[in-house]
DNA sequence: AGGGCCATGTAACCTGTTACATGATTGA
DNA sequence: TCAATCATGTAACAGGTTACATGGCCCT
């Protein structure tokens, strides 16, 4: 349900096709929600089916002919209809393999747990670089540029827009900062263990 | 999969029933994994296919007779060769429906926004108090205990485990603060520009 | 020479959610 | 009297992942 409709926002933007829809989620919607190419092919044709899209064939030369999806009158009703209609419960489930192996920690010894706290680390710094590429979200801004030329039904003020992408990259930041932060107190404390331990 | 090896991995500390493992998952994974309880049998009898656990039964009166999984040796190395093999990418990928809506905050309408983010607040708030609750594991502990009795072959360390259950917690701590720290900061930039805009 | 980009999709599979079925006991 | 706790599960559905199929162009 939820990547149908932000494949929506994304076609209020600009007609697109799924494989440009999924450069744009990788470069936008990345750090919070995913999508994997054929998921997307999967709901675009969910979509069409409900009317909420329409697709032109733009044939093309050595590659398989574009499909350009184009948001309807429909589609942008559903879309406002779900934005408006936030759920009860807002807070995510988190699901994270990694604290199931901390929480039986015991179990691993000290130094793996160490080790792999520190990739952990260095994972998030790597992460950090991704943020701070998306930040200005020239990306999207410009692929949006592209696919909207000659198309006077679709203008997009990207100065309004931007305040809130940049909302959600700022979460992205504080918890990345936050996961590395925990995870440097983490290491921190076992240390101070194995120092009172072997004095 | 993490599913089956967080329940083989609870196991280890005691036998216990479906239903006992739900009330444990609950009171001690539920910050970074969650199951519900048809899933969790579902789990339970998948895990007794493959030999990883075994069941008794325990007949009783006026309710359904009680049947007690118990991990097995093979269920034990399979645990252990799981835990020790930790994949390559560590860090969870997130969705967060919430922020989807954020993303496409511009057509909202900062009033609704500032609601929901204030809802979101309240509600990470609550998740506090549920922390707060966790924080010393005496539920799991409690279970376990009463689950053990008369269970030579199992003795737990709880001074050692709570260590790196404890780390479990701390994250789930940080990163709920960061959380209503970041939905403050939205709140504060959307009523900034309130104020510079109606003078 | 090999990897990344462009460009479409299908099929099988795995995991998680929700609804259904059943029902007594206990405490607020 | 109503909700929570105890206690088992099945079935259908929804959504996400991975593998498969196809293949030229461009840059290093």
């Amino acid at each position: 349900m939820v990547l149908q409709y932000a494949i929506l926002g994304i076609l209020n933007y600009a007609p697109l096709t799924g494989y440009n829809l999924k450069t744009l989620v990788d470069k936008s919607l990345n750090h919070f929600w995913k999508a994997s190419l054929s998921q997307i092919y999967r709901e675009l044709s969910v979509l069409e089916r409900n009317g909420y899209v329409v697709s032109d064939i733009l044939p093309q030369e050595d590659r398989p002919d574009k499909k350009v999806y184009t948001i309807t009158v429909a589609g942008k009703k559903a879309f406002r209809e779900w934005l408006g209609d936030f759920p009860e419960t807002l807070s995510a489930p988190r699901r994270d393999e990694f604290l199931v192996r901390i929480f039986f920690g015991s179990q691993l010894g000290d130094a793996e747990l160490k080790k792999q706290l520190g990739r952990y680390i260095e994972e998030r710094r790597s992460i950090q670089k991704k943020i701070d590429e998306i930040r200005n979200h020239k990306h999207l801004s410009r692929l949006v540029e592209q696919n909207n030329k000659n198309n006077q039904k679709i203008t997009i003020d990207f100065e309004k827009e931007t305040r809130y992408w940049r909302f959600t990259i700022n979460r992205a930041q504080i918890i990345n900062d936050a996961y590395i932060r925990w995870a440097e107190e983490c290491i921190e404390e076992l240390e101070d263990r194995n120092k009172t331990n072997s004095p």
